[in-house]
DNA sequence: TACTCGTGGGT
DNA sequence: TACCCAAGAGT
């Protein structure tokens, strides 16, 4: 058809539903946690691994945790320090750290299962706006505005006429989604996963593929002649030489000794003594390392999200 | 609000 | 090579 036949009510972002739904039915990459068999609790792993990083590596260690821990309950029983462990090296540890400790707030507070109610997902460790919206939606087909950064791209482009969105979201960009989000609940589920996949595959952030998009024509950065992006630079993320590479490195040791570490060994990782220090300090006070009598130090038995570190005095 | 918090692959 | 980027959360 050429143009959209008549319609008794529209809706802002229905010329953009169809097309990215469409594309989405006929281009959806084949996700393990897409199949109905990895449930809500798959869903929410998969979501907190995906949190700033990519598909590509969080599929091996999404599949063995499953494997391992099948339900919630599961999780909670460990060691938060297995937890961090089994995260091998996707990055931002904590993140393990706050799905365990979701993971036992779901069996204390929920009966073992994923809570369905945004709120009762918002209060669970490591789940922000975007996580909660994205669980109550691909896990339990709701209907939320889930607004990530392909998402937030995507708008920013089809509907803003810029190439990139603000560096922080804004409130703008949260009332353009609830805006476009469709009516009726499995659509905008669909929407959700659909335009998120959209911002990944096609409108990337460098080298996107408009001639792969199936709202290319009515996309207003497109149109515009696709000017560069103005205003202050994007956010770089500088890594060498940060405390983040330090406890990195002091984490990996942790990670691969099954036994209690003794200083000397994590003081090889970083010869500047101060930074090192400092870095370690952090990992204790995150609750990511456990330090022991005799200069000892390990992945946690305790979790700092769940059980207030009792000090038995001496 | 702006900053911290890992890791590794692509360009 | 050095930089950029990747389904954010917490403070």
């Amino acid at each position: 058809m050429t143009a959209p036949t008549e319609s008794t009510q529209t809706t802002p972002g229905e010329t953009l539903h169809t097309p990215v739904i469409a594309w989405f039915d006929a281009h959806a990459r084949d996700l393990p946690w897409r199949h109905p068999e990895a449930g809500p609790w798959g869903v929410m792993v998969s979501e907190f691994m995906l949190q700033q990083t990519p598909v590509n590596r969080v599929l091996p260690v999404y599949e063995h945790w499953l494997t391992r821990w099948p339900r919630p309950a599961d999780l909670a029983k460990e060691a938060p320090g297995e937890a961090v462990r089994a995260w091998g090296r996707l990055g931002y540890p904590r993140r393990a750290l706050r799905l365990h400790g979701a993971a036992v707030a779901i069996t204390e507070r929920h009966g073992g299962d994923v809570p369905s109610e945004h709120a009762q997902l918002l209060a669970l460790p490591g789940i922000g706006e975007y996580t909660a919206a994205a669980v109550a939606s691909f896990a339990y087909g709701q209907r939320h505005a889930v607004l990530d950064t392909n998402v937030r791209r995507v708008f920013a482009r089809v509907v803003t006429g810029v190439r990139y969105p603000p560096n922080a979201t804004t409130a703008a960009e949260r009332k353009l989604a609830r805006a476009l989000l469709p009516e009726s609940e499995r659509t905008a589920s669909r929407w959700a996963a659909a335009s998120m996949e959209l911002g990944a595959l096609v409108c990337t952030a460098k080298n996107e593929t408009c001639h792969s998009c199936p709202i290319a024509g009515q996309c207003a950065w497109r149109l515009a002649g696709k000017p560069e992006h103005e205003g202050p630079p994007r956010r770089g993320q500088t890594y060498a030489g940060t405390d983040r590479q330090v406890r990195g490195k002091l984490l990996a040791v942790l990670r691969e000794s099954i036994t209690a570490v003794p200083q000397a060994a994590l003081d090889h990782v970083w010869d500047e003594p101060v930074q090192r220090a400092r870095a370690l300090d952090g990992l204790v006070a995150d609750g990511l390392v456990e330090p022991l009598p005799g200069g000892l130090y390990r992945l946690p038995l305790t979790s700092p999200l769940t059980s207030p570190p009792t000090q038995p005095s001496t």
